[in-house]
RNA sequence: GCUCGGAUGGUGGAACUGGUAGACACGCAGGACUUAAAAUCCUGUGCCCUCAACAGGCGUGCGGGUUCGAUUCCCGCUCCGAGUACCA
């Protein structure tokens, strides 16, 4: 019989699934071996042919390691959480989960009529409550974790508590919000249950926060950042905003240096490890504060030392400050009998000026304000929690007493009050670079990679969103720079970033001093700061950054030389490192490397800044205000977020009317009914982002059906991580950064026993449409004719081109009658034909339905079947490069299989071996082949191996190889790429059990050669080849090259200069 | 701008550590079989000169270099693709 496609691939398929063939083996002696591909997002679409490419590659790496005699682990799932399902929920009212299971039918249709080798029985779905529950539980443990810097690694929250009850915030190191508080054990004890939860959220490795997050209306959701491609959602491309929301966040950024180091011990390609080092973006500087100088003159240099206040509004406070101490209430009057004078051993004031505030009483150096309540002056009326944030913020701690208190018992207040400043050290912790620190000067804090420039520093410049530009602009500067942010705000993100050749900027009207030299220098707002990196404040330095120069020279700012080897500084900045520092004060004469050094020094010696590492990366936002997604396994109590039980777990996606948000702009999870926890308390509405339930699935398939665990101790300790993770680089900063990340966690919690999830990653290429196109004829209006001329042609007439489906071109040649109905207007279409055929031009697009240049891998198995698809995918090209969809050659891979099954028949079709020894000749074109594909394989090359059994077929063809010893070997060999056909023939041969034969070994005797047609050339030119026994050494080669009459021939009688002989590759004579 | 890829016949691509450039396939041309077509099989096919063969010349984006010898290594450039972007 012919080679009957259908009926056999059929049978095997039905065959494998029955046996469960590919079930991954529990016990075994067998080493293990892993191999993944991301899994699809079941769109309506169906199977991409994008998505087959992967899958082959690594199901023919999968079958060949288990020829191999490895336990190979190769499960598929779906990722089928996800935006689409939900759109099409909008509009149709029909439930997420059933267009979902039915889009996963179609995929698994498609999928097991490649007849791939995957283990169905550890399937997983990621919006499956029995898979979902453990995303839940992860989510749980990242709640209940904090991440120490001392030990490096993720703990339970407990040890953190621990922390605070025996030594406060004292010894804690940790990743956490910036606006943390210092303690004593003795305060944490006397907080209340809620300020504790408040305060452990800032440390939790995941945790709510009002965040800038990218919002986009049309989606009615929060974007991550990788999700937004230049302004507009990856989906749909529809607008993103920035908008202030309270958010959940995955601490990521504790993992920065953690997630960088492990690039350096894993197999990726190199491009995908560049593009993650460039997201977390690490930056080796220092951090540099800058004190505010005080803009008035009159007088006030004299105070400048305890300046503390705004200095805008300096002159106000001063005035009320002093109006306040000679009004003050009986209370305060009583206390600061106690405090003055230094009775306590600390120097306090009273009514000083701190930000926009008087505090009551203030002890500087110690960084603590008290607070009397209940007094009469209009700025203590205002809210005192809002007032505390404040001065918080600016470092400064504040304890509080009521006027009750102090009146009742002065001298217990007092004594607190000093056995609170004999604990504090005499300044805030150095982790805590806020404004205020101190002793309460204010400053502003730069990040900078070349703090050897900083005596060039000739102005400082802000983001116009920083915080202080406020606070900072002076009443004659005010409209300018309300102005600047007003147009700066007007300008869209696409324009700030098309738009960095114009300067632009606004003078705040302030100055601070360079703490270096003690210079005043002028503080300027401008765009091409950037308020999300850093600190959002820059110091300038002309003569060494191009934007600083160009910035300086636009409104007229020194630029100082700092280095001797600096050129052309009048013309462009230069930023070499080269040379020794000129006008630097203390550095002049030294190197980058010893100025460098010194200055971190003196930096961190007069307490004005340090060497500081900054990331670019930032927490990930964890929350969508979607449905389709998992719910977030947290109730709110007095606004506060607690987890549900672990044994509550699944928290069930409730069921709601439509997929909206809710008529007030809740998420969609508001339109649930009797959705409360304990009838009670509000959940949390929104969901996980689509990240969650793939950045942990490839530890679900090691363990599927477990109810306990996500997987068991024992699973994970024996199949590890992924030895081959196949799959689309569009993932590289998203998918499998994450997956890293929560990898790390898990593995800190001591669930895990990998440090990295994916040890070898491989990225197929993409697959781009591939366009055809008709060209109209257009008559002398301009409009279109039915007449249509063929390429080649088309430069003589006047055409428009269109697209045409290119299932019906063939090699580029149009099938007329399929043609005329393609549309009902091209049925009486005519032809303007070169050489009789109608050419088609052909163009690079991106694969859509509304280009017509879709082909549907269905089609293809339907003509050709799964083997030929299979085999001329991988021969179309190297695995990872991107590569334009094209089915002219699939032919050729037809073909080949028909021969190959030749060779098991005879003219009659009749399937026919012989059973006797094989020639030299057929011993050697198998084992070529045998040594071959392992090669190609273990280095990803398919498509070489694809052209080697090409010509290991026309060899055994030629030499009419009817030997079963030679033809088993060969089936075994070809079975991991035509895994349907192989089957056949090797149960054809008497057989069984394929999948477990045993890959034959390789015998290098075979292909040994005692003669080598050596190529002669000429001064390094190709003239002739020559046989020569390879027995021969050099002596004896050269003789015998130069005996011979063709090269003397060649050589026209000249004496050779020297002969270069490299045996077995080449002679090559020198004249 | 920066980072990372890439450029080889009419086309997809091969040449793995510097050693016969163009394997394998598609396409094309010619032939066999056939009444004919399809299918199948055979032959040829980088370009140039030449009626043709022999022989020769030129050839891996461009310009240099190293080497007995370069698609491969080095320097400089051009073009194409991807990622990223005023990152201090």
């Amino acid at each position: 019989m012919d080679y009957q496609f259908r009926e056999i691939e059929a049978k095997w398929q039905k065959y494998w699934a029955e046996n469960q063939t590919f079930k991954a083996e529990l016990n075994t002696e067998k080493p293990k071996y892993y191999v993944l591909d991301m899994f699809p997002y079941p769109s309506g679409a169906g199977l991409h042919v994008g998505h087959p490419l992967g899958y082959i590659a690594s199901d023919i790496f999968s079958r060949y390691k288990r020829l191999k005699g490895f336990n190979v682990l190769h499960p598929m799932g779906y990722d089928s959480f996800g935006l689409p399902a939900e759109q099409y929920a909008i509009q149709t009212g029909q439930h997420p989960a059933i267009t979902t299971e039915a889009n996963i039918a179609t995929y698994r249709r498609q999928l097991d009529q490649i007849g791939f080798s995957f283990d169905w029985s550890r399937e997983v779905r990621t919006s499956e409550p029995g898979y979902y529950k453990w995303t839940q539980w992860i989510f749980m443990q990242l709640f209940n974790s904090w991440y120490n810097l001392a030990t490096d690694k993720a703990e339970d929250i407990s040890t953190l508590i621990e922390k605070f009850n025996t030594s406060g915030t004292a010894d804690v190191k940790a990743v956490c919000d910036e606006d943390v508080a210092t303690f004593l054990p003795s305060d944490w004890a006397n907080f209340t249950e809620e300020e504790k939860q408040k305060e452990l959220l800032k440390y939790r490795l995941t945790y709510l926060k009002e965040s800038t997050v990218n919002w986009c209306p049309a989606l009615g959701t929060v974007l991550a950042n990788d999700e937004v491609k230049e302004g507009f959602s990856e989906r749909g491309g529809h607008p993103v905003e920035q908008k202030k929301m309270m958010q959940w966040s995955m601490r990521i950024s504790a993992y920065a240096e953690r997630l960088l180091q492990g690039l350096n011990t894993i197999d990726w390609p190199e491009p995908v490890k560049e593009m993650q080092r460039n997201w977390i973006g690490k930056s080796v500087g220092a951090s540099v504060r800058f004190s505010l100088s005080p803009t008035l003159s009159k007088g006030e240099g004299a105070n400048y030392a305890y300046q503390t206040a705004d200095p805008l509004i300096w002159e106000v406070l001063k005035t009320n400050a002093r109006a306040n101490r000679s009004d003050q209430t009986p209370a305060e009057t009583e206390l600061w009998q106690s405090l003055r004078a230094s009775k306590t051993g600390h120097k306090i004031r009273r009514q000083h000026p701190i930000g926009s505030y008087i505090a009551d009483f203030i002890c500087i150096n110690k960084g603590l304000i008290i607070e009397v309540d209940g007094g009469y002056h209009n700025e203590n009326q205002q809210n005192d929690s809002l007032r505390t944030e404040a001065l918080n913020k600016l470092g400064f701690e504040v304890i509080r007493f009521t006027n009750e208190e102090v009146l009742a018992d002065v001298t217990s207040v007092a004594q607190k009050i000093k056995h609170t400043l004999d604990q504090r050290s005499d300044k805030l912790p150095a982790n805590s670079l806020s404004l205020g620190e101190g002793g309460g000067e204010a400053f502003i804090e730069v990040f900078t990679t070349r703090v050897d420039t900083i005596f060039g520093v000739s102005f400082i410049v802000l983001a116009p969103e920083h915080d202080l530009v406020a606070q900072l602009t002076t009443a004659a500067q005010q409209q300018e720079v309300a102005d600047y942010i007003a147009k700066t705000k007007k300008k869209s993100e696409l324009d700030r970033m098309a738009d960095t050749k114009t300067v632009s900027g606004a003078f705040t009207g302030s100055f601070v001093i360079n703490p270096v030299n003690g210079e005043k220098m002028p503080i300027w707002i401008a765009d091409y700061v950037l308020a999300g990196y850093g600190t959002g404040a820059v110091m300038g330095v002309p003569s060494g950054d191009q934007r600083d120069w160009l910035f300086a020279t636009h409104f007229n700012l020194p630029i100082v030389q700092i280095s001797d080897a600096q050129q052309n500084i009048d013309v462009e900045a230069d930023s070499t490192k080269e040379g020794k520092y000129i006008n630097s004060g203390f550095i002049n004469g030294s190197t980058y490397k010893e100025a460098t050094t010194i200055l971190h020094q003196w930096l961190e010696d007069n307490g004005v800044g340090k060497a500081k590492i900054n990331y670019r990366m930032r927490d990930a936002i964890f929350g969508r205000q979607r449905y389709w997604g998992e719910p977030i396994p947290v109730y709110f109590k007095d606004s506060l977020p607690y987890l549900i039980k672990e044994e509550e777990l699944p928290l069930m996606l409730p069921e709601i009317d439509k997929y909206l948000p809710t008529e007030s702009g809740e998420p969609p999870l508001g339109r649930a009914t009797d959705w409360t926890y304990e009838n009670e308390y509000e959940y949390e509405l929104s969901t996980m982002p689509g990240w969650a339930g793939s950045s942990w699935y490839w530890y679900r398939y090691m363990d599927a059906q477990n109810s306990s665990d996500f997987a068991s101790k024992e699973a994970i300790a024996y199949w590890k991580d992924v030895d081959l993770y196949i799959g689309g680089s569009e993932h590289a900063t998203g998918h499998l950064l994450y997956s890293r990340f929560w990898n790390k966690f898990l593995k800190d919690l001591g669930y895990v026993n990998e440090e990295e999830p994916f040890k070898k990653l491989i990225n197929q290429g993409m697959i781009q449409g591939r366009s055809n196109f008709v060209y109209r004829l257009i008559d002398e209006e301009g409009r279109g004719t039915n007449t249509f001329v063929s390429y080649g042609l088309r430069k003589d007439y006047k055409t428009s081109a269109l697209h045409v489906d290119v299932n019906i071109v063939e090699n580029e040649v149009l099938n007329l009658a399929k043609f005329k109905t393609f549309r009902p207007e091209f049925a009486n279409a005519e032809f303007i034909l070169e050489n009789g055929k109608y050419i088609c031009g052909v163009e690079v697009e991106k694969m859509s339905k509304s280009k017509f240049n879709v082909v549907n891998p269905d089609v293809l198995i339907e003509n050709y079947g799964a083997d030929t698809l299979r085999m001329y995918e991988m021969f179309l090209g190297p695995l990872e490069q991107s590569k334009p969809w094209n089915t002219n050659g699939i032919e050729g891979v037809f073909k080949f299989l028909r021969k190959f099954w030749r060779l098991f028949h005879n003219e009659n079709w009749a399937f026919h071996v012989e059973d006797n020894i094989p020639t030299k000749a057929e011993f050697k074109a198998l084992h070529k082949i045998i040594k071959k594909v392992q090669d190609d394989i273990e280095r990803f090359s398919f498509n070489t191996s694809v052209s080697s059994f090409m010509i290991a077929v026309n060899e055994l063809t030629d030499l009419k190889c009817k030997n079963r010893q030679v033809l088993e070997d060969l089936v075994i060999v070809l079975s991991p790429y035509a895994p349907h056909i192989c089957e056949e023939l090797w149960s054809l041969l008497g057989n069984k059990n394929l999948s477990t034969a045993k890959y034959p070994t390789f015998n290098p005797a075979y292909l040994e050669e005692n003669e080598f047609a050596y190529p002669i050339s000429i001064n390094g030119k190709m003239k002739m080849n020559l046989s020569l026994s390879l027995s021969l050494d050099e002596a004896q080669a050269t003789e015998a090259v130069l005996g011979n009459i063709q090269v003397q021939g060649y050589l026209e009688g000249k004496t050779p200069k020297k002969i270069i002989f490299v045996k077995g590759k080449i002679v090559n004579i020198v004249v």
